[in-house]
DNA sequence: CAAAAATCTGATATAGCGTCAGATTTCTCT
DNA sequence: AGAGAAATCTGACGCTATATCAGATTTTTG
């Protein structure tokens, strides 16, 4: 399925194993400082530290500190065609209501523990940056593909309103889902808890892709 | 309504006229290279060298470069409560859906205007900076505020069902409203047009506002 | 185990940040 | 008008972090 894509440093060198092992712990050293502080703060020195090596050694295998970034958001992006697949479940009677329940709480997980990375990605692509774009499009079309084809489902049944494009649906919808673990805090402020939302959130993604009230 | 608020340099003194306006010039040549690039990639002696100035008289009006940023995300930020007012108009009957046209499509002219602006407020917000979710939390209350009354309204009402709590569903729709324009041009990639994008949030705004299909 | 390949790092030039003392401009008062 | 005071601006500089490269160190190979 996944062919193995040969890493190589700045210099366009495969790596050996050894080099792997050095590339893998300076990615988890940069996911843990992007979770604890912006971009911007954050120094190659650091990363360096924290993995017991040289700020060299880390220019030997990304270009900036943006690259690894971008790296540990493709890494994050392969979650999803697991998530995608969650659509499948049953979307009649009853039993629909908890597929969509699911789905809201794996995205909400996916978002949790991928947070830092995941904003940082949201930020350059909206910023324009290509190739976070490519990421972004990567990670959300299973997802875009399938509420769009439920909704549009719905419409061929005559449950769902023709007035609707299901592909400005789906975004929507995916818009709440990537928006929500990061207001959940903020939300406290107004009262409302962690399953509020996810209930919520389920309702309002039930109702838009089948009709249902 | 607004008390003149005093504008103050670094150390604290007010300012005079001369020094208002070469800060507002900052503020602009700042918001200016802000929707060119990234902040990260922006340098003060650009935005001095601008405005015609040295670097030294920017660190005079601000600490640093997401200061200033902070100060035009407020400035944005005034425009909100007009917007909330928008709410205020009808949701009985066929004029209903105009009432959520208007606000969809407003709530996109304000982010294309600001749209540098606040992505990175959302940014730094969402990573734990507490200037920037005062800022964000001050500009969405009225908006949430107003969502919240009106589902609240189609609860009382019967139309709407009482498992979902009006401020995460508000919380939810504000998501969308906020996401909608950094999302257009990628969603065109979908056959999706501008105009299908605010018809369909105006639809999903309404239905989940009111429980009108 | 010596030579070759792979990997890592000390040293460094380069560049932007942020400060401050003092220069320049504008204002005030007679 | 013009001297002194206040406001505003800036040149110069010390500091910190980036990013590179030549060469040192470690691992692999035959």
């Amino acid at each position: 399925m996944d062919a193995e894509k040969p890493l190589v440093d700045q210099s366009g060198r495969a790596l050996g194993p050894r080099a792997v092992q050095t590339r893998e712990r300076l990615l988890e050293a940069t996911a843990e400082l992007l979770s604890k502080r912006s971009v911007r703060e954050i120094r190659v020195v650091e990363i360096a530290r924290k993995v017991g090596t040289s700020p060299a050694t880390f220019y030997q295998y990304f270009k900036d500190v943006e690259e690894a970034a971008l790296r540990l958001a493709e890494q994050a992006a392969e979650e999803m065609p697991a998530l995608a697949k969650l659509f499948d479940g049953t979307w009649q009677g009853k039993k629909a209501i908890e597929t969509s329940r699911t789905i809201v709480a794996e995205f909400i997980r996916h978002w949790d523990e991928h947070r830092a990375v995941l904003l940082l990605r949201n930020l350059e692509a909206d910023e324009g940056n290509r190739r976070f774009m490519r990421v972004r499009r990567n990670a959300l079309t299973p997802i875009l593909e399938q509420i769009a084809a439920r909704i549009k489902e719905g419409q061929a049944a005559g449950q769902v309103t023709r007035d609707i494009n299901a592909y400005a649906a789906a975004a929507a919808l995916a818009s709440i889902l990537e928006r929500l673990s990061a207001y959940h805090k903020e939300l406290e402020h107004f009262g409302v808890t962690r399953d509020d939302l996810v209930e919520t959130c389920a309702r309002i993604l039930l109702q838009t892709v089948t009709g249902k009230a």
